[in-house]
RNA sequence: GGGAUCUUAGCUCAGCUGGGAGAGCAUCUGCCUUACAAGCAGAGGGUCACAGGUUCGAGCCCUGUAGGUCCCACCA
């Protein structure tokens, strides 16, 4: 009992089902193999907070067309999954729940939080992992790993122990960005940079012991109150005599000296700059080199923290306050509106307060060093190329990386303090006892680690790291990362130099990179827009094979793509497609026993598909190996859609419908092996769909997962069967046209002639009589060398060595026939002109290839034969 | 300020190392041809942003101009 295919394409109904099936044969599973060679891939750990969006549906849509397509190749290949515990996002999330309780943070506790938050991450953090699922990801589930569950938090530890001992982690009192929304340090990586209008405040700072006083401007005059210094550039004629001077800070009395640094910009504002240590990172710069004091004015929540009239009063409503009190002052001399650049929280969007705070930070100038050797000797490369620049150019100028959080959500940093004697101890594991002092009190560090910290560590934590584990021996290092470009200063960079760092290797050789996936009208996909698509949803109403279409067709790597529901369904006609040619050519395999044809038994028609076939293997390899994933998927649509399709099928409907067809059993062996062969290749862009069909096809207990992938093979090759079948795809084409221009239906048949004169033209006609009489709507076809008994009224066709006729003569209008093949007459001389111009060129001649000018020559010789065919035929008509 | 990138058919985009401009959607015209109307057969539509240059030959390489997008950056 052979299965068929339901009548109409439902990939609701295919998808759960072959998904749970692949699940139970465990083909998703990965186990060392010394014997077979590994593929690797990394997932991008997706927060626990997150929702399958469209950019985690394009990342895995990616991720498992490498992996299905590396797998058919005989690859042990290994896609290693997991989730991020996503330090900030998180903790934020569970913050409004609580509040919504009516609970508060701090009151709960850290302890009492974080088993809040472990709860959470049962309950939701799985969400995202089911929802990949659906995608048809084949990630090695047995193998799923959180970045904070032991494994990685061991990994975290050991990492963090090793850099401090190496002097690459250190605690230090520096300029950091604070959230005061989310009270907590952030790196640079998290601080966007937004413009804003604002002001500048021209302040007059009046100079000790004189009338004078020096002009500054200033965009934060509430940091005044912050004030060291007044900086002049060293050459600066006005200010030379001040140097050295005091001014009196106004609304607080200090006296502040006035210093030469060659910081300053003569040319911008009024040349004198207020210096506010603790509150901005240059002048934290400057304030080291003159040793000026660093007076920090702000709490946490960027409210006034300096004892006097604004001391509780949050940042801007200070700044409100002192600008009227030094207008009352008469120190305040103008305000311009001033455009700038303020850096904001990527997370909250809150405006960033540069603070002086003891912190603990990545030293990086020597881990960037091999990262970047890394890429210029081509142990790493991007694709495409052009983000290696990006790549350099943070690495270049990579600044230390703060890695402390305010935080509890995440990795507590393993560092401990003697409560006796101040000891800072790091370490895996709490100390017993303090090594220097001896006593047993010793308190652990509040803070944990950027979330980031630990996913720089995911391409080996995840496989046993710090062990060394036989999995870590033989899939390490991985072999491409895939994820969008927005990500590779926060992850790939971090990932790279921790791998080269601990385990001496590059994580992975390649890092293939794709753009955003946006809206229909261009813009970012957000929430708060509300312009978001839900794969989900695309994927309960077109199916996940359409969705995973859709997002690799007709785009280029690291290119941002717009998503259109129309493309969605384009995707499901094409699914639709295949599967109704699938249910034809099953409803005819039992039609004749074809298990014993051989490759001798087939006609030209079919060896010109299987020809086409071959190539096509080779092309969609070649271009899959160059991660064109855009351009391989729309080879096979040409192929499935239009050659298989639209030409085969229909070539071989005739021999189907005869009775005693002799070729029948060689049409049904080769639609089978074509059709196998097309279900191979589209595999790892369309599992579910070509799954079904391959299963309905042969068995089910078979899958395409674990076929072979298709290579090219020489006795595959028919170059002359090709020429032949494309020689009658033209006269079919031909007929068609004028057929149409004639509108003269289908059901009308008219006998044709073909004439040629030359005899392997006209043996391919007569091998391809049998559907060109089909294709061409041929009542008969008559093929003969000249033009003998033919109705000189009839309508005639030109192609390369042969006319057609049509006797239309009823239908025919001399007038159109004169204009149509006028028509023909100005393309074919055009053509010449260009030919003969090329050929005429003695430099083209002298320099071209010599391919390149046998094509023309080649060319020259068809169209003057058409041309000369075409005049033939005007001349007789006129 | 630095860098990247884009400008190709009405729309959205492909176009690999330079060798006669493509797809999908949309539009128009015929077809219910027993796998598919989620289909079939046709048609129209582009000085490849602009100006130079290199080359026998440029959508593709180089320079510049205009406009758009993105990233990085300490001009208070």
């Amino acid at each position: 009992m052979k299965k068929e295919l339901e009548k109409t394409y439902n990939p609701a109904e295919i998808e759960g089902r072959l998904y749970q099936k692949w699940l139970n044969k465990k083909y998703f599973h990965a186990e060392v193999d010394r014997s077979r060679k590994p593929f690797t891939i990394v997932i991008p750990p997706p927060n626990i907070t997150g929702q399958l969006h469209m950019g985690h549906a394009l990342d895995n849509t990616l991720q498992d067309i490498l992996i299905r397509y590396r797998k058919m190749q005989g690859y042990n290949t290994l896609w290693q999954p997991g989730t991020d515990h996503a330090s900030i996002a998180t903790e934020v999330k569970i913050t409004e729940q609580l509040r919504e309780e009516g609970i508060d943070k701090r009151e709960l506790g850290r302890e009492k939080f974080l088993e809040r938050a472990w709860d959470w991450k049962k309950e939701y953090g799985g969400r995202i992992i089911g929802q990949l699922k659906k995608l048809g990801s084949s990630c090695d589930w047995d193998r799923e790993r959180f970045t904070m569950d032991e494994g990685c938090s061991s990994a975290v530890r050991e990492v963090f122990v090793r850099l401090y001992e190496k002097g690459y982690i250190y605690k230090g009192s520096r300029i950091i960005n604070w959230c005061p929304v989310c009270r907590t340090s952030i790196s640079d990586a998290e601080v966007e940079h937004e413009d804003q209008a604002g002001h500048f405040w021209h302040i007059n700072y009046p100079v000790v012991g004189s009338d004078e006083v020096i002009e500054i401007a200033t965009t934060r005059p509430e940091t005044l109150l912050g004030d060291s210094a007044v900086a002049v550039h060293p050459d600066d004629e006005r200010y030379r005599d001040l140097v050295g001077r005091m001014v009196e800070l106004p609304l607080c009395g200090r006296q502040i000296p006035i210093i030469a640094d060659e910081y300053v910009d003569r040319e911008f504002g009024t040349g004198a700059v207020k210096i506010t240590p603790a509150h901005d990172p240059n002048d934290f710069e400057v304030g080291k080199r003159h040793e000026l004091p660093e007076i920090n004015i702000m709490n946490d929540d960027a409210t006034i923290s300096l004892e006097g009239p604004y001391q509780g009063m949050d940042r801007y409503e200070a700044r409100k306050k002192i600008v009227a009190d030094l207008e009352a002052g008469g120190y305040l001399v103008k305000v311009e509106d001033h455009a700038h650049n303020v850096g904001i929280h990527d997370r909250c969007k809150t405006t960033v307060e540069p603070l002086v705070k003891q912190q603990w930070f990545v030293r990086m100038s020597e881990l960037a060093k091999p990262a970047i050797a890394a890429l210029k000797n081509g142990d790493l490369k991007f694709v495409p190329e052009r983000f290696d620049k990006t790549y350099l150019r943070w690495l270049e100028e990579i600044r230390d990386w703060c890695i402390s959080r305010q935080l509890w959500w995440g990795h507590r940093i393993p560092a401990y303090y003697c409560d006796e004697c101040g000891e800072t101890v790091v370490a895996k594991e709490k100390p017993e006892v303090c090594p220097k002092c001896g006593c047993r009190r010793l308190t652990q560090d509040e803070d944990t680690l950027d979330t980031w910290f630990s996913s720089a560590l995911w391409p080996f934590s995840t496989l046993g790291w710090p062990d060394h584990t036989e999995e870590l021996d033989y899939f390490y290092p991985t072999d491409v990362l895939v994820t969008g470009y927005d990500i590779i200063f926060f992850w790939v960079v971090r990932m790279v130099f921790s791998g080269l760092e601990h385990m001496g290797k590059v994580p992975f050789h390649t890092v293939f990179i794709h753009g955003l996936v946006r809206d229909s009208q261009g813009r970012k996909m957000s929430k708060s827009l509300g312009n978001g698509i839900d794969p989900l949803e695309v994927i309960d109403k077109y199916g996940a094979d359409a969705l995973r279409f859709t997002l690799v067709t007709g785009n280029a790597p690291g290119n941002d793509m717009r998503f259109y529901w129309e493309r969605v369904e384009a995707s499901r006609n094409f699914a639709n497609k295949i599967w109704n040619a699938s249910r034809f050519m099953m409803m005819n395999f039992e039609k004749a026993d074809f298990s014993h044809v051989e490759l001798s038994d087939l006609t030209s028609a079919d060896k010109w598909i299987l020809s086409k076939a071959n190539t096509l293997a080779k092309d969609v390899t070649d271009n899959m190996d160059k991660y064109e994933l855009g351009i391989a998927v729309q080879k096979l649509n040409d192929f499935i859609w239009e050659e298989f399709c639209d030409w085969y099928i229909e070539m071989v409907k005739p021999r189907l419908y005869q009775e005693e067809d002799g070729t029948k059993a060689a049409a049904l062996w080769t639609l089978r092996t074509v059709l196998i062969q097309s279900l191979k290749l589209l595999h790892p862009y369309m599992p579910f769909i070509t799954e079904e069909i391959f299963c309905t096809l042969q068995d089910e207990t078979e899958s395409l997962m674990v076929a072979d992938w298709p290579v090219y093979r020489e006795d595959w090759a028919f170059a002359d069967d090709e020429f032949a079948v494309e020689t009658i795809k033209n006269a079919v084409r031909g007929i068609r046209n004028v057929r149409a221009e004639m509108n003269v239906p289908p059901s009308r048949k008219a006998k044709v002639y073909v004439v040629s004169p030359k005899e392997e033209i006209r043996a391919i006609f007569e091998n391809g009589s049998v559907f060109f009489a089909t294709l061409g709507y041929a009542s008969e076809v008559r093929i003969q060398a000249d033009e003998a008994g033919i109705d000189p009224d009839a309508v005639s066709i030109v192609i390369p060595d042969a006319v057609l006729f049509m006797p239309f003569a009823d239908l025919v209008d001399v007038e159109k026939e004169l204009e149509r093949l006028t028509k023909e007459k100005d393309r074919l001389h055009g053509e010449l002109k260009r030919v003969n111009g090329m050929l005429g060129n003695e430099r083209f001649m002298s320099r071209a290839p010599e391919a390149k000018i046998a094509e023309e020559k080649a060319k020259l010789e068809k169209y003057t034969q058409m041309l000369a065919q075409v005049e033939e035929r005007l001349a007789r008509l006129g």
